[in-house]
RNA sequence: GGUGCAUUGGUGUAGCCAGGCAGCAUGCCGGAUUGUCGAUCCGCCGGCACGGGUUCGAUUCCCGUAUGCACCGCCA
């Protein structure tokens, strides 16, 4: 193509040239890399996003003017001829690294002011984060952030690809929607046209996809934005996205096994890795005894025991105590582990004691018998029933906790993550994706004293439970599934409600009031009463499933433009403060002491 | 809302426990250099987040603030 502002394009990338192009005549565009100045002779790395491509520059060259100007990050358009590498300086590190690029023409198409930090690849790559998402347009062009974007690309072409092939139908939903009751704090958009009220942005399409459903649009997916004014972590981010799914006409099976091929296709394009299907599952219940937690990493054993029989009747107040209280005796057997310090198992009873457990009993089966504090109370009757119970062998170390059956589970649930993490029981290249499923439908909250849905207010009991709605709804199981990827809940779905009546019990057991319901949700109820087909599907959260694929620390390594623990953006500033005008169109009012952010915070960093 | 850790040239760090000239690397700037590829060699410029306290003296100790990160609460 003609070029019309008088700079020369590109015929080839900086990832392109082989051998087979020596002696061709071709035109590079692309940055500074690096630059090795050898007087009379000068070494240019050119980058863009294909690659990397070695450039000669001739100090006599009928570019001689240009030459001193050059710095890292110049945009250069470059013409010139290729050559093979002479013997012995190819460079097996990039892949154009057999030949060169002699040049004949160089233009600057821009300059660039010194960046901050270095771009190069071997740079060094625990470079402080605030600066680099201040500057994340050039943090951007580094090649590893580069390969995780380019990652998150594949893999939603992936998902897109398949999803399409089985017939789904990608469609929008609004990011201006109504506000409901239950779930995160949703965030507030104000509106102009309706003084006072508010819309809220989508915490997820939930309501949407089922209207589709309804509407008779039986298989729908959508890569969706969603919106959730919670504290961030770093695996939770204010805005995320997800992979929505929802079909009409199917059960369980057809959800699990479809999200199956899913799995398997993107596992098999993006590391090449074959998954074994159906993926395995785990009934609630299991994973919570065994586990210790609803997505358990199964990466590595040490399994949950139930002790309770083994020390039944044994002197000792703590255990007693514990059993008469309705809980349960709950431990692990750590193989090998009397070899563990006092200071390492002291260090154990503080995580036990955050998860709410009183403490942490631990017992070392020495060759000359039980060592622990409560070692003198065990006669071998009961020494033995602990072993067998807890499948332990000489030189295990048994590490207890008596309490409610959900504080000894979650507690030994996170102290066998913490062990896994720092015995290096996790074998870190094993991908090791399971499904929960039979979770329980609602959960009680001893703080508002009230039932709160597990999943979401929408979600349908198993039919033979039902009627456990009005009398029992604690021991109600859900069509509820989630998939787990190494102990990250990796997404979760369910079989929808899909009869009026129904909805409507479970919102009397949310308490939710009629008048709120009709208020809140009145159009999914009134949706429900035209003929709702039976429906169900799933979200999968594309960040964190991006960020375990890549193997990064944090969401934030495989999004473009994340915020900060604190919600703010160090590049833009935002949020930010608007203007007087801007908030008396809305007839908003700031109280006195809020207002726009104090000078040396984010939005200073900007200004600079 | 809470807890912990951190903040030292442009960037990444040492020094802080045990108070007394702030060191290294890289980048920047200048010079040398014909086969480098994290080029090399020589030289130069540049810094203790902010506010208060203790002290003869604070980068160092204490308190507060701000910012970042991790975690708890929160996230159906």
């Amino acid at each position: 193509m003609e070029s019309t502002s008088g700079w020369i394009q590109r015929t080839h990338t900086c990832g392109d040239l082989r051998k087979t192009h020596a002696g061709q005549k071709v035109v590079l565009n692309g940055w500074v890399e690096s630059l090795r100045d050898h007087g009379s002779l000068r070494f240019i790395d050119l980058r863009d996003r294909y690659g990397i491509t070695q450039v000669i520059l001739d100090v006599n060259g009928p570019y001689q003017q240009v030459l001193p100007d050059l710095r890292p990050e110049y945009v250069l358009s470059v013409q010139g001829k290729v050559r093979i590498r002479p013997d012995g300086m190819a460079n097996p590190r990039i892949e154009t690294g057999e030949v060169e690029l002699v040049a004949e023409g160089c233009q600057i198409l821009n300059p660039s002011r010194t960046p901050p930090f270095e771009i190069a690849e071997l740079a060094a790559a625990d470079q402080n984060e605030e600066i680099r998402l201040k500057y994340r347009y050039l943090d951007l062009r580094r090649r590893t952030v580069q390969k995780n974007i380019q990652l998150r690309y594949r893999v939603t072409r992936a998902i897109r690809n398949f999803l399409e092939s089985e017939g789904f139908l990608d469609l929008e939903t609004p990011f201006l929607t109504r506000s409901t009751p239950e779930g995160a704090r949703d965030f507030l958009v104000p509106s102009r046209l309706q003084p006072g009220n508010f819309y809220a942005l989508p915490q997820s399409p939930q309501l949407y996809k089922q209207i589709y459903m309804i509407a008779g649009f039986d298989r729908y997916y959508q890569i969706a934005r969603c919106f959730r004014d919670e504290d961030l972590r770093a695996d939770r981010q204010l805005e995320f996205t997800q992979v929505d799914i929802e079909m009409a006409f199917v059960k369980e099976n057809d959800v699990i096994s479809l999200v199956d091929r899913l799995l398997a296709r993107v596992f098999k394009e993006i590391l090449g890795k074959e998954l074994r299907l159906p993926l395995p599952r785990l009934s609630y219940d299991e994973a919570m005894s065994e586990y210790g937690k609803d997505a358990p990493d199964v990466r590595f054993d040490l399994k949950l025991f139930d002790l309770t029989e083994a020390v039944k009747g044994l002197d000792y107040q703590v255990l007693k105590k514990a059993i008469a209280g309705g809980g349960s005796v709950r431990g692990l057997c750590l193989s090998g582990g009397k070899t563990l310090s006092r200071k390492e198992i002291d260090q154990g009873e503080e995580l036990v004691k955050r998860a709410g457990a009183k403490g942490l009993l631990w017992l070392k089966l020495e060759s000359d018998g039980p060592k622990g504090p409560f070692a003198k109370f065990l006669d071998p009757e009961a020494l033995h029933r602990l072993r067998a119970a807890a499948q332990a062998s000489t030189g295990d170390l048994i590490l207890m906790v008596a309490d409610q059956d959900r504080i000894a589970l979650t507690s030994l649930g996170l102290l066998r993550l913490d062990l896994g993490r720092r015995l290096n029981l996790i074998d870190p290249s094993r991908s090791e994706l399971l499904w929960v499923v039979d979770f329980p439908l609602v959960e009680w909250n001893e703080e508002e004293k009230r039932w709160a849905a597990c999943h979401h207010p929408f979600t349908s009991p198993k039919e033979e439970h039902e009627e456990l709605l009005s009398k029992d709804p604690g021991r109600i199981r859900a069509r509820a599934y989630d998939i787990v990827y190494n102990g990250f809940e990796l997404g979760g779905g369910s079989i929808r409600i899909h009869r009026q009546d129904v909805q409507q019990a479970l919102f009397d057991v949310l308490q939710i009031t009629k008048e709120e319901a009709q208020q809140k949700f009145g159009f999914l109820l009134d949706a429900l009463s035209y003929g709702a087909p039976p429906h169900g599907g799933i979200a999968l959260g594309l960040d964190r499933f991006v960020m375990l694929l890549a193997g990064a620390e944090t969401i934030r390594e495989v999004i473009p433009f994340p915020k900060t623990a604190s919600g703010t953006c160090p590049m833009t500033g935002c949020p930010g403060p608007v203007s007087e005008l801007q908030l008396r169109e809305l007839r908003l009012r700031l109280e006195p002491g809020a207002g726009p952010a104090p000078p040396g915070g984010a939005g200073e960093l900007v200004s600079k």
